[in-house]
DNA sequence: TAGATTGTTAATCGATTAACAATC
DNA sequence: TAGATTGTTAATCGATTAACAATC
């Protein structure tokens, strides 16, 4: 679809973070040196990446703070509001409806769904929590383009297609299964298991036999 | 450190998620190429991961789901218990304090800290939030390797220092910031705002002006 | 002008994929 | 034996890094 690289997409929202940064302490001008040691990427890629983008830096001189920043807002489309909606409202959907993040990257969750009788009509954070039987009807009825699946694992398959259904064009998976999903729907898989084993392996390596 | 390349490294607990998942229908044989449909890896891509392991499949016939488990198992040090402390109290800890990949992966949260004195001296799920003055002490009197950050983005390198000076060898990052880490040191970080940045830049692709 | 820094081309590196002989 | 599937080598692909002329 896109051709910019996904290691590169992947970097662009850590330059903004840091674009914001240094706006907030009044910097106007960085260089991709100055980025790089930030994020401890060679300031060749910074460059490589940023490339990208519409926005020029001025050699010599570096890039525009202010401007650079928004011409990354524009890029990953942080001000354009998306609404979302979460299945399975446990723990976790309860720190992600909590989350800054959302607010700050554009998205708007507006819509909680369980299947738990107990939970059904409750409300978190002003949010009611619909039953997933409505599930595929209301995302149609409010075109809402993003899922977000909080779900036991067993449930994420089910809900996924009352997503699809529903007509999600993305999906943000938390649940440890691979997805089945039509090829035009985007998804994110964050199994946060991945990491932990990652982290044991590399805690074991440091540390052979004990604790 | 290791000369397993990092993208293998991420896919070897799906593999094990799978074969745990084979192991619990009863199957007892399962080839690349069913272990690639599954995850949506081509075939010679799994064979070329698992080629790392000290396990073998046998031409003909596929892998032993059983053994080849107990191999990632064993490589990933996941049976091998590995105390773990967290630092910042909100809910996303309050989400991964009752996130069941803990046990199953050997992480045993062992402590909690905070700052703030209202929390300090309170019990989640039995562990006593401790003040974060004590940290380093405790991490180094227990001998905590790792530990964890989920405490607000300003106060995360600063928690980093004590949690190194405690002695612990790898960190999980949740707070969106590069840490300033000794390089002995393995950081996973876990910015979920990055994956909401290319949520939003790719929903706003298939939709490119409204909602 | 001298120094700094960009954008970009070419070289390098590393991971993925294709192909296939060996094995069950 | 015929069919299936492995492990591995070689080819391909794509991302990172080095180098440097152009620009401020």
């Amino acid at each position: 679809m896109s051709d910019i690289p996904t290691p590169t997409l992947k970097r662009l929202p850590m330059y903004y973070r840091e674009l914001v940064r240094a706006m907030q302490v009044g910097k106007h001008k960085i260089s991709s040196t100055e980025l790089g040691i930030l994020l401890e990427i060679p300031s060749t890629q910074v460059r490589k990446d940023l490339g990208y983008l519409a926005d020029q830096g001025r050699p010599g001189v570096g890039y525009d703070v202010k401007r650079l920043a928004a011409t990354l807002e524009h890029f990953l489309a942080l001000s354009q509001p998306k609404k979302a909606a979460l299945a399975g409202v446990g723990n976790l959907a309860n720190a992600l409806i909590h989350f800054p993040g959302f607010q700050q990257y554009g998205l708007h969750l507006t819509m909680l769904f369980d299947n738990d009788p107990a939970k059904i009509g409750n409300q978190i954070a002003g949010l009611t929590i619909h039953a997933i039987s409505d599930l595929a009807d209301m995302l149609m009825a409010n075109k809402i383009p993003i899922g977000i699946i909080t779900t036991p694992t067993e449930a994420a398959q089910q809900v996924t297609d009352l997503m699809v259904a529903g007509g999600v064009q993305s999906i943000w998976n938390f649940a440890p299964i691979t997805l089945k999903v039509p090829e035009s729907i985007f998804v994110v898989n964050q199994d946060l298991s991945v990491e932990l084993a990652i982290l044991s392996y590399r805690t074991a390596q440091n540390n052979p036999s004990n604790q």
